[in-house]
DNA sequence: GACCCCGGTAACTGCAACGTAACCGGGGCG
DNA sequence: CGCCCCGGTTACGTTGCAGTTACCGGGGTC
């Protein structure tokens, strides 16, 4: 059920880290990724696979996703304090569009490129 | 095989004017979508539908398009000038995850509104 | 002479996104 | 005492995207 969060969303070998593509708020197509499986996530582990996003657009990013019903937030009051967020129903959703873009991307990307490269040498 | 260009894509009853996907530069689906039925387009044909977006953007956004191959540019050397933007076969590979998309916000951005207002009742 | 047509480009401006760094509380630990 | 833990928030600065306005050439039209 836990599967183990892809260590680094930002790899040039990652399909969507280069994916032309985007859901909602530019990062949140990586929280649900992460939050897939359907296992809580803690705010420090979503931290680890989307190092590069500093914590203040992380917070946000989560936010405006629990505001649009697609992640709950769950806040414990412990020491030290602990903070939940899942993905919903409707989030769950989302994974059918954003598989076709995946697919898309893994299928054409190198078409993509290979028509820059030509647009590159052709103006200059 | 010419079929009319949609009226308006920032119509609120449009549902891909409220989609939170986007796919490529923020307004390339629109031209995608205008360039869909394969006619060739104008540069004023597709301002029309796409109005509120200044031709300087649409400008950046063919521009772009054609850089990654989704479209071509033919400029004839005629008074007035003439020149048409078309889909390519690779452009034409976007759409099933285009219209997974869309399919997605037709049927759940009535969900997503609900979870916005009760968010909004929560917090205030 | 003045304006229109087409397909843009150039310069300026505003604003939202994003990054960085510092800071919070309240207990545990050395 | 001082630092760490977690889950952020706040202040500040920068960057880049997007919008606005003005302008182009070269012929046709009123």
């Amino acid at each position: 059920m836990r599967a183990p969060l892809p260590p680094d969303l930002f790899d040039p070998a990652c399909p969507s880290s280069a994916t032309p593509f985007q859901i909602g708020d530019k990062w949140a197509g990586m929280v649900l990724t992460c939050l897939r499986d359907g296992a809580p996530r803690r705010f420090t582990e979503l931290r680890v696979p989307m190092r590069r996003v500093s914590s203040k657009v992380l917070a946000e990013t989560l936010r405006a996703l629990e505001r649009d019903g697609m992640i709950t937030r769950a806040a414990y009051d412990e020491l030290p304090p602990r903070v939940e967020y899942a993905i919903t129903d409707l989030g769950r959703t989302l994974f059918p569009a954003m598989d076709a873009c995946r697919a898309w991307a893994a299928e054409h990307l190198p078409a993509v490129e290979s028509a820059r490269a030509a647009y590159a040498s052709r103006t200059s």
